[in-house]
DNA sequence: ACCATTCATCGTCGATCGACGATAAACCTG
DNA sequence: CAGGTTTATCGTCGATCGACGATGAATGGT
């Protein structure tokens, strides 16, 4: 089932990933995505409690960093979490950190 | 050992951690710090080939997101990832990532 | 004691972010 | 077809970021 997660990941993705969680209100989006499956940016304005633009703008970013996607559905918009995205971004910064490992525990610094 | 992984993160932690992680050249420091046990500022400027304020104002990022240890050594900083803080940021964007799930596997977006 | 080295901080500059309101486009509904 | 809804985009504004050079403080070496 891990169909496209093994696509190498250059720090540039890295950091898009990292960049768009980098917001509590990206946070919170991402959040009432998966909890409740909604997908109609209107219930997100609610949620996050911000100005429709703003919230689409959000939107906006987690979608270009593949972590969204969205169609338009009627004069709604459509959104979910994008699996693949999730858990590429999900092993690719796992990866790194778990990948480092301090040169001292505590003792040189 | 791991002593304080199991504090409850917070978005604004979560937030926090991720925007550290946010930006290339951060991550090559990370990386250097890892990957050689390197230690001296120094070096991490001629890894990443930016200027030593630039760099150093990337460690304090990195230190002020609990990533990274800094101690004076002499004239010389002493600079070692801090590995509790690199585990909890990594158990707190795994936890966060891998807790989302689609609400539809690439059905209704 | 003097000088060299290393690093942190300051000031600056352009670019980007984050928020908002306003507006436009697309789409149902009556 | 007209009116109402929903969303994306534009423009704006203040704040923050990211980069740099210059400066200063602390230390080590001669």
């Amino acid at each position: 089932m891990t169909a496209t997660v093994s696509a190498a990941a250059t720090d540039a993705d890295l950091a898009r990933w990292a960049k768009a969680l980098g917001h509590p209100a990206r946070l919170a989006i991402l959040r009432t995505l998966g909890a409740q499956g909604t997908c109609v940016c209107g219930e997100v304005v609610e949620v996050v409690g911000l100005a429709q633009s703003t919230v689409s703008q959000h939107l906006k970013v987690l979608r270009e960093a593949g972590l969204v996607r969205g169609t338009p559905d009627g004069t709604r918009s459509c959104y979910c979490l994008d699996g693949g995205g999730v858990a590429a971004a999900s092993a690719a910064l796992g990866g790194l950190l778990d990948g480092l490992h301090a040169c001292c525990d505590g003792a040189c610094c």
